[in-house]
DNA sequence: GGTCAACCTTGACCCAGATCAAGTGGGTAG
DNA sequence: CTACCCACTTGATCTGGGTCAAGGTTGACC
């Protein structure tokens, strides 16, 4: 879906991922978004997409049209609450990424990139022990790159260093193990803790 | 008011501005957000403020004490529906600003930051007819370069570069004159007409 | 099996912006 | 009037990451 498409639905991610990509009329991109499982997509109270909206991995929504939608959004405060909730979620998500686009290095920034996806997993996926936890990288180079404001090359570089210093081990070109999420944590420049209020 | 301080009230801006920042360990600050009149701060069911909080000139706010204002959301729905629409508003700036930060040049980055301090005070302040616009920067070339992820210094050059240009014309070092909103917008790298949708 | 197209890696070189270092101007406290 | 400070400017140099270019891998299709 193409920023400017009209977009008569909103709806939630059940599985899968996506991207919210901004473009410029020269071409560069950068992503603004990555749509995990239960986020939310489309705004209530506008017609069109504002962003590029792209399916990275197979994917699963569920959708509602958008009338109906704010309809029910009117009649149960619970629902725009809960919405509320989420948007603030994603501000504070957006605003922790503009820490790492502006001020972080290309490695800080692969780092920060992986401990968001390695911590998404650990939940969902298998955890082998106390710090270790391995996933599936389900983006591209290119894809990292826009979401780190970096170029592929040097996304390429930078996970082959923190390979070759093993913050990560690689099985395939896809596949990570992280034996050491601390360590990471310590590579992203982020407080230890990663400590949320609240 | 500092990250993890407690915050037992929330509050808008009535006149001046503020800065949201977030800091590392080192030292090193991006400003995720620029407090501009009836901008709302504090977040709703959180107890502590997740950001640094300076105001950078002075500074009027209306503030309310949390609990009785929680109380008031949840009986005024309309209340809660007119702050979901901020909070949407506020993601969509700084999804704008990760662009900003993400992929655009130092020049273009001043020019972006110009034209946004620049769009509002055309309808606040003196407009000087078509194209025309003058204002005072609220700003430091530090906070400024906080803000777009730059240092001072090249602030500071790429500021002199536009005046040299003619983008924009300097009184001192504070005020701004923009003869030409256009061709600001050109610098900024914004698709021309600069349309949100809805 | 061969071919083709994605996707990824690696190397060599370059440049925008960071860093380090003076220096300027204007406001104010003494 | 002088001294000092703070915000800013400007110059010289350095460097992280971009750019350009050349392979390498893998898998799908013929």
């Amino acid at each position: 879906m193409w920023s400017g498409d009209k977009m008569d639905f909103v709806g939630s991610v059940v599985s899968g991922i996506a991207s919210l990509t901004q473009t410029m009329e020269d071409g560069r991109t950068q992503m603004v978004g990555l749509l995990l499982p239960s986020d939310f997509v489309g705004r209530p109270g506008r017609d069109g997409a504002a962003y590029d909206v792209v399916a990275t991995t197979d994917l699963v929504m569920c959708c509602f049209r958008k009338k109906p939608f704010e309809e029910m959004m009117n009649d149960t405060p619970h629902i725009a609450h809960r919405l509320l909730e989420m948007t603030l979620d994603e501000l504070d998500a957006a605003r922790e990424w503009m820490l790492v686009l502006g001020r972080k290095t290309a490695r800080e920034k692969i780092a920060s990139l992986l401990s968001i996806l390695a911590r998404r997993d650990v939940t969902l996926n298998l955890e082998t022990g106390h710090g270790e936890v391995e996933f599936d990288l389900p983006l591209t180079r290119e894809a990292m790159a826009d979401y780190l404001g970096l170029t592929l090359e040097t996304v390429s570089r930078q996970i082959s260093a923190l390979k070759r210093d093993q913050v990560i081990i690689l099985e395939g070109k896809r596949h990570i193990a992280v034996p050491d999420m601390d360590r990471l944590m310590e590579e992203a420049g982020d407080d230890s803790d990663g400590g949320l209020l609240n």
